[in-house]
RNA sequence: GGGCGCAUAGAUCAGUUGGAAGAUCGCUUGGUUUGCAACCAAGAGGCCGGGGGUUCAAAUCCCCCUGCGUCCA
């Protein structure tokens, strides 16, 4: 067996007189032509070299304008020499199902091309993909080199060696590499080093090369050819591997990265955010005066520590207090003494500073895209950094609106033509936000006020599940809750370090307990290798009947079986539409000369069409198929509106508008759209509107089946608002220029076939995504019918006309209210008359009024009698009622802070009567009450009362 | 996708182990004042989100629904 993969020896190496050597800090093998080299260059002892001293020479713009000059020189190289040039994927990866944002640009060819299933759009090819990974965003501006959003600019290639089909592998791909790096950027040979660190993920595995240029690493060269394989032949960090038929180069070279070894900046925001850092420096005040340095100094301390982050690893969640220490000392070998209190006066504002623009540049891609903020999904992470920006702007003081900023980045930083989103919807978006999160932070004082107003003002620490349910719950991080509190006087709290950490364990903890995924049991135990099912439902929509042979006949399983179903027939043809797109499937009948069968639900098992039928057939029986017309033509009804609903409220709404989810049922639809504020009914009037007047005008849908390649290519990733479709052939349905979408239901030719559009209600199914109820044909009117019977029925109960209901029914409500008062009044008049007469009930015991007596009523009426008799403090009272309602029930009471209440414990009294009625009952020593389960000891209790109280 | 929290007067929110529905602001009326602000006094204003359950007794405990908030993946 062959452990582990053979060196890297290419002949461009040795061309060029590298080495192989094997690195002294960390032991991996690496290539280079320097000497003095026993470093692969990316070790805690290699300092960045281009700090003051761009490595890359000929960029001297910075920003925006770099960044473009530097993408064109990469990618024009590239087309040189034989590359395709593919534009930018979204950051939104809408084609996948697994992740929410584009990480790679490999990800744009997972996972259809990267299986061999799909063509890729061109072979070798070269982008730049804006891509967004929020692992590292603590380090962002903190670390001098970490970015949320970032460009992988690559080349790839998608090699079928078993068909003959080679573009290039390692020797080409490297070279191509190197006569980038020191042939078009001019970089010095010898302080570029390839380090050989096979690469391993998601099942695939293969040789790689880090490409390290002046410490930094500016590129990786990946080799993916082999696929996890219990009986494979190579091992990588003990899994086991076997090659694959399709190879693939999966190249990413970090644009901003070489955006800084050009600049030679501090820091790499620097390189790409120049006018924003500098913007934002002057609304903060953070000029080098402020420490007492001129800029010259300052550049110095902050080139230092830049070169210094970059050889020290600062993970999240990691000891501050001690990382501070070490890298304090550090910077004081070099020549910078300077003490905590300065360090962390710079590093604070700075890093905010740096942070706020490559935020900004995520939130612009994001939303850009047509994202809405939400609380859950991908919504989130929008909504996580645009409140990490909001915060950061309070750190600073700075007197800006998110929208203020971002309007700033746009103009500054960003090239407009890649957004999807109007500016307009942008600034609109974040408006929102940021009312949001004033709401949230006003709110949380109230919510830290009332969480520790029982702790003493002089503890220093606050119990740790207070902080935790602060923050889950409501969005205030503890050092933020610090800060509150020590604003409402409790002026020794502290956080406990490491506290953070802890509770991002205890997140991570709970993530993984949620991970157990629920995965739906088959309703078939094993699939016949027969033909696909041919659909015959795409042929001709209308189709109710046809002629086919019966090719397995299963036995059903799961939960998820209608009743009365026992058999899964499979035919070889069917117009029988299975379940999918949220469509449900088609009911029916089979019948063949010796039998006959209803079938109660159609679904799909990999491509085959599964009916489920109440009995057998023979294989080979040859059956006539009917379908329930009336359940499927408006099934289609409902799918065909959805499509037209979905339409109309992107053109009236805007283009974040998408699809979150769908459902079409025989009663209803539902549409689930992605917005960013609720729905007004005068939102869904006009919605409805324009969906009624499409039907009108629309007179065909257009239906088509593209290769993948081509639908994305013609109409963009808009397509999959039904989710990610597998496969390489896309069914695409097309409502004039109103809707296109990859649809794989059944949809009326004809528009105007649904004849109206109904839209009921909407709901909010999460923050940011509404859900319409729609009706469409003859579930539209039976809709109207069913609400006019509901009106109908209740006018009769007012005895008023429809027209009159809402006066009838509010006078209704209000008259109501009146008695109510009334009445309440009136019993609080008959408690006064009962007990302000003498009568046998009262008597006198130890200069206390006490009264004891059966009174009709529930206890709320029994309450407001005691009040009545014991709130006068000028007559010290003990009351004793009764009543027989509900089992029976006894009130005590004592006039609060009166010879009564010192005499007598209503407490103790309620208990030695309460036997009589089989009862219980508890209560406050001045305000007692009790219930029981035999009325008729009502008598004997209150006798019991009088004994007791000696009255 | 998973977790947590909230819903009480027009507004903002208290309400302890289940046992008498509250505060502040606003509102109305009266007083004070040339007038306003301020102040004093009195008063009105509650299906305690909806539905079910447990209990002698539920704003409070349990379940479901609706609306809202929030954290994590």
């Amino acid at each position: 067996m062959n452990m582990g993969l053979p060196p890297i020896d290419l002949k461009v190496f040795h061309d060029n007189g590298y080495t192989r050597q094997e690195c002294r800090v960390t032991g991996l093998w690496f290539w280079t032509c320097d000497p003095d080299r026993d470093t692969c260059g990316d070790t805690e002892e290699d300092e960045y070299t281009f700090i003051g001293a761009p490595i890359i020479s000929g960029y001297d713009m910075r920003g925006r304008e770099l960044k473009d000059s530097m993408r064109e020189a990469f990618i024009g190289f590239l087309e040189k020499r034989g590359h395709t040039r593919i534009q930018p994927y979204p950051v939104l990866a809408r084609w996948r199902d697994d992740i929410h944002l584009t990480i790679a640009s490999i990800a744009d060819f997972q996972p259809h091309v990267t299986s061999g299933d799909v063509e890729p759009p061109a072979n070798p090819l070269a982008i730049s993909q804006p891509c967004i990974r929020l692992n590292d965003v603590d380090a962002v501006g903190r670390s001098g080199r970490h970015l949320t959003t970032f460009e992988m600019m690559a080349h790839h290639v998608f090699n079928k060696p078993d068909e003959g089909r080679m573009f290039y592998w390692m020797e080409e791909c490297v070279k191509h590499c190197h006569d980038l790096l020191c042939g078009t950027f001019g970089i010095d040979p010898e302080e570029v080093t390839y380090v050989e660190n096979p690469w391993s993920g998601g099942g695939n595995a293969g040789p790689a090369v880090e490409v390290i240029v002046g410490g930094l690493e500016l590129a990786t060269l990946v080799f993916m050819n082999l696929a996890e394989s219990d009986d494979g032949e190579i091992e990588i960090k003990g899994v086991k591997y076997s090659e694959m038929p399709l190879q693939i180069i999966d190249t990413g070279y970090g644009l901003e990265r070489f955006c800084w070894a050009a600049a030679g900046t501090p820091t790499i925001y620097e390189a790409i955010y120049p006018e924003s850092v500098e913007w934002l420096k002057q609304m903060a005040g953070f000029s080098s005066e402020r420490f007492d340095m001129n800029q010259t100094e300052l550049d110095s301390l902050l080139g230092e520590m830049s070169r210094l982050f970059g050889i020290m690893n600062i993970e999240a969640g990691s000891d501050g207090d001690r990382m501070r220490e070490v890298f304090l000392a550090r910077l004081a070998e070099r020549g910078h003494s300077i003490d905590v209190e300065l360090f962390t006066a710079i590093t604070e504002p700075l890093s905010r500073i740096y942070a706020i623009p490559d935020h900004m540049h995520a939130l612009a891609n994001m939303l850009g895209d047509g994202l809405v903020p939400s609380n859950a999904k991908a919504g989130y992470l929008a909504r996580m950094i645009a409140r990490r920006v909001l915060r950061m702007r309070d750190e600073l003081g700075l007197n800006l609106s998110l929208a203020d900023l971002v309007m700033h980045h746009l103009d500054v930083n960003y090239s407009a033509e890649r957004m999807k989103q109007t500016q307009e919807g942008l600034v609109t978006i974040l408006k929102g936000e940021e009312e949001r999160y004033d709401e949230m932070l006003r709110k949380g004082n109230q919510v830290v006020k009332t969480a520790i107003k029982d702790i003493p003002q002089g503890v220093d620490e606050l119990p740790d599940e207070i902080l935790f349910t602060i923050n889950d719950s409501h969005g205030i991080a503890p050092d933020l809750v610090m800060n509150i509190a020590n604003d409402l006087g409790w002026k020794n709290l502290t956080l406990r370090t490491g506290f953070n950490a802890e509770m991002a364990e205890r997140h991570a903890a709970m993530a993984k307990d949620a991970a157990k995924a629920v995965v739906a049991k088959p309703i078939v135990e094993h699939v016949p290798s027969v033909p696909a099912t041919i659909p015959l439902y795409y042929e001709d929509v209308s189709q109710q009947n046809f002629e086919a042979s019966v090719l397995a006949c299963l036995e059903l399983k799961g939960d998820d079986i209608p009743e009365g179903a026992t058999h899964g027939i499979v035919l070889d043809r069917t117009c029988f539409y299975p379940e999918g797109g949220g469509q449900e499937g088609d009911h029916g009948s089979l019948t063949c000369d010796s039998a006959s069968n209803v079938i109660l639900d159609s679904r799909k098992v990999d491509d085959l069409v599964i009916h489920l039928s109440t009995g057998p057939f023979e294989v080979g029986d040859m059956v006539h198929g009917e379908l329930d017309w009336g359940r499927r033509r408006q099934l289609m009804d409902h799918h065909t509106a959805v499509h037209i609903v979905g339409g109309a409220a992107r053109r009236l709404l805007g283009p974040h508008i998408y699809q979150a989810g769908a459902n079409k049922s025989v009663d209803s639809a539902r549409l689930d759209i992605t917005h960013h504020k609720r729905l007004s009914r005068q939102d869904l009037d006009e919605i409805e509107s324009l969906a009624n007047e499409v039907i009108q005008k629309v007179s065909r849908t257009e239906k088509m089946t593209l290769d993948r390649k081509d639908a994305d290519r013609k109409y963009g990733f808009d397509l999959y608002q039904g989710g990610a479709p597998k496969g390489s052939d896309i069914r695409i349905l097309r409502i004039a220029d109103h809707d296109i979408q990859a649809c794989g239901g059944t949809h009326h030719d004809e528009p105007g076939r649904i004849g109206q559009i109904r839209i009921v209600r909407s709901n909010a199914v999460q923050d940011g995504v509404e859900r319409l109820h729609i009706v469409a044909g003859d579930a539209a009117m039976r809709y109207a019918r069913n609400q006019e019977d509901i009106l109908r029925d209740a006018a009769d109960v007012f005895q008023v006309p429809v027209e009159e209901l809402p006066t009838k029914a509010s006078r209704m409500f209000s008259e109501w209210k009146d008695q109510r008062k009334k009445i309440e009044s009136l019993e609080a008049e008959i408690v006064r008359l009962r007990t302000s007469g003498g009568g046998e009930d009262i008597a006198e015991v130890d200069g206390v009024r006490v009264v004891i007596m059966e009174v009709d009523g529930d206890l709320k009426t029994m309450t407001k009698m005691l009040k009545e008799l014991t709130l006068d403090s000028s007559k010290p009272t003990l009351a004793v009622l009764g009543s027989r309602e509900g089992g029976g029930k006894l009130m005590v009471a004592t006039t609060e802070n009166s010879i009564a209440s010192e005499k007598f414990n209503a407490v103790d009294i309620l208990r030695g009567i309460s036997s009589h009625i089989r009862g219980g009952g508890g209560g406050r020593p001045t305000f007692a009450q009790g219930g029981g389960s035999n009325p008729d000891g009502l008598p004997d209790a209150l006798d019991a009362a009088k004994q007791l109280i000696g009255a």
